[in-house]
DNA sequence: CAACGATTCGTACACTCGTACGCATGGGAT
DNA sequence: ATCCCATGCGTACGAGTGTACGAATCGTTG
């Protein structure tokens, strides 16, 4: 220890509890793991954030920043002119494979969101986001839909354990486009 | 208390778990709650099922079954030349509204079941069930489609918090069912 | 009616947890 | 150079938790 007057103390537990969070889920994020894993004392995690709820919130807010800024990038490359169904089954694909943990813990914001009210405007501005992104190529009410159809597609996969079907998603994602 | 010999003890106590999960959430169950719900000693519960993840299965089984009986006769109710995009949006907006609570816990236990493996085979059998309910109406792959958009759909209006949007919600199921 | 096994019940143990609190420390303002 | 206060650190407390276990109790079987 003795790593006194650490100036970016407070970002190191930040990551250090997404770090926790990614491993263990939300249920499983405590000031004692998150201490333990940005290896500072408990006092420290309990000084920055003064309640568990405000560094959950923390975490969680940077976790989805970076995912739809990502998602962004990945949907802002898809040439104008290509077949958005294609390219959208594809991206679906890619995240629940590469990016399965990801995926994991996105829908695990979305429980715990739930059942706990400091954690829904988070999960309402990752919606919100993910329709944003695809609005200007779809309009508004379409991309809704698109978000909704996407998460529970990956639901689905998530949950039962099916391989993904990336032409049954395609042909999907197609119909909602009309 | 005072209560002994009660040959439908282990029913009872899956019922009060029941009751638990539903006030407090998945995350709020615990072997104390339930044998304060059910008015029997902290021993009985545990005897009856000797670990809390035994307890939790059980519950989420007779919550599942219950569920998509419910659902299958409100599917079978509907006229074989209705109009099943109306029909379909009106029971979504009534599973949101008056039945809210059940479907907090529906996505409760989906959500569960990404961290949880034991829990996984009933959300697989939560999802499998609706299709299956849908699929003499609609064909195999379109009837999964729907039961994802219809489950990010209700995600989408639980999380923001946003009113539910039926004309909408029927304009889209309808463009799925091509 | 005796004995056995299935249940019931209370208690205890060994954790983990969130939070509070007092003291130590040293960087930066004065 | 000095003082202040944000920051760091260790510890303690009370509340919950899952699980284990032995003694009490009754239904049932022989």
């Amino acid at each position: 220890m003795a790593r006194r007057y650490d100036p970016e103390r407070r970002q190191r537990i930040i990551d250090a509890a997404i770090q926790v969070v990614g491993e263990r889920g939300i249920a499983g994020l405590s000031h004692r793991a998150v201490a333990a894993a940005a290896d500072v004392p408990l006092g420290s995690t309990t000084y920055h954030f003064a309640t568990l709820d405000e560094l959950l919130v923390a975490a969680l807010r940077q976790i989805n920043t970076a995912l739809f800024e990502d998602f962004g990038r990945r949907v802002e490359r898809i040439a104008p002119d290509a077949d958005l169904a294609v390219e959208l089954a594809d991206l679906v694909g890619e995240l629940l494979t590469d990016q399965r943990d990801r995926s994991v813990l996105e829908y695990d914001i979305y429980l715990t969101a739930l059942r706990r009210a400091p954690v829904r405007p988070i999960a309402a501005e990752s919606v919100d986001g993910m329709v944003d992104v695809l609005t200007p190529r779809t309009g508004r009410a379409t991309a809704q839909a698109l978000v909704a159809l996407i998460d529970g597609i990956s639901l689905q996969i998530l949950l039962t354990g099916r391989a993904y079907d990336r032409e049954q998603a395609r042909a999907m994602i197609a119909r909602l486009l009309g």
